[in-house]
DNA sequence: CTAGTATTGTGACATTTTTCACAAGTCGTG
DNA sequence: CACGACTTGTGAAAAATGTCACAATACTAG
């Protein structure tokens, strides 16, 4: 195993991860690098190459099989447990993704909705109580949450992110459109919405070739 | 100019526009690649070079004029226009885009909203009436719309991107889970929110060293 | 005008990521 | 078993991306 792993090759991972789901579902045994790279968006020596990043897992002359990959990468990229997410922001962007169902499925609970709105607080997502936002530390030590999403304006977002990160989180999702500072042992994803139109927005302008 | 512009350096230019705007609110005049840099969250250098590629903006010994160098940007980004959007799918995270006044802010207006479920059709939405999906290609014509954002279940996507790219979209953005197919000429941005969320559970699990 | 300080633009270098090419291994068939 | 069709794993080459170092320039102060 190297000693890093590139972020494109994880995501790269992912998408093998969603292939293999479905070859599953088509009743596939065995697959080669070939056809992953396919349905991945990619080429045959990357699926190799990123996969040879953390042992030997296909046969020479026949391929991958399906249903070994599949949890071989579940359980490289964590997968093969389950996550306790707080959400913080019962806002429209908060709501959408606690209703995602790709989240559940993919093992991210979402154990607690926080929000400093006081209209908001008491109210129930399902048989989720969303609490006030008050209560974030506590919540994130009683319910052992190791990821905090943060769907909350920019002016409060780094006073939150700190206290999430103080209380044990060890990951934070952002959606705010500013760069939070965490410490190092802290894993931050930024989402920003804006960023990927006005990529789009380029693209078009400039008129070259995609991609 | 370059023949081909990295992706990693129009995200950073995002960036640099972002603290742009904010230096200008706080009024300063002109500023220096190191202390874009770090707003940015890069080093000077590269600040430097992602600007070299498209013109020398700065003033040796002085800097960056901040007024300047962001009308500058914009118009690289393409920025300096109104882009017209049809948001498909009037879901929860529809909802959440169309609320999003990050988008408005930069230009990006949400011309159309369209659904397929004949509950929704009709309804208004600020002074939006959701469309009926049926009238797509029809409603990118008419508006002129530039930008299609897919907000809609994996099964109809592929589908509803086939025909947004034949009424004469320009630029995709989809939330769905699925790997569209567009031709070259049409540009794709994927957000893929539990994608994020696996480099997450990888990385905290791995528990290597942050970024 | 000169000296001193600051800061850009850029070629050369370093690192990272991707692509290529092929030996090595696997299977089915006769 | 021998052969042919296939496919992996991987070192080496190529391409892309990021870092460094420094000449060139600009402003300020005396």
């Amino acid at each position: 195993m190297p000693k890093r792993v590139s972020d494109s090759t994880i995501r790269r991972l992912s998408h093998y991860l969603r292939a293999l789901e479905d070859l599953e579902g088509e009743g596939t045994g065995t697959v080669s690098s070939n056809d992953l790279a396919a349905r991945g968006g990619t080429t045959a020596a990357q699926v190799r190459k990123d996969l040879s990043q953390f042992g030997s897992f296909g046969k020479r002359g026949l391929g991958y099989a399906v249903c070994e990959l599949m949890s071989t990468l579940r359980s490289i990229l964590g997968l093969d447990r389950k996550w306790r997410v707080a959400l913080v922001g019962a806002g429209r962007i908060g709501s959408a993704l606690f209703e995602y169902p790709n989240f559940a499925e993919r093992g991210f609970d979402c154990v607690v909705v926080l929000d400093s709105d006081p209209a908001k607080i008491g109210r129930m997502w399902g048989d989720t109580a969303i609490r006030s936002s008050v209560e974030l530390e506590e919540a994130i030590r009683e319910l052992g949450v190791d990821l905090v999403i943060l769907a909350v304006p920019q002016s409060v977002a780094q006073s939150l992110c700190d206290r999430a990160v103080a209380a044990g989180a060890k990951g934070i999702m952002n959606f705010a459109t500013i760069q939070l500072r965490v410490p190092k042992r802290v894993h931050l994803s930024n989402v920003n919405l804006v960023l990927e139109m006005e990529a789009l927005s380029f693209a078009i302008t400039r008129a070259g070739p995609r991609e």
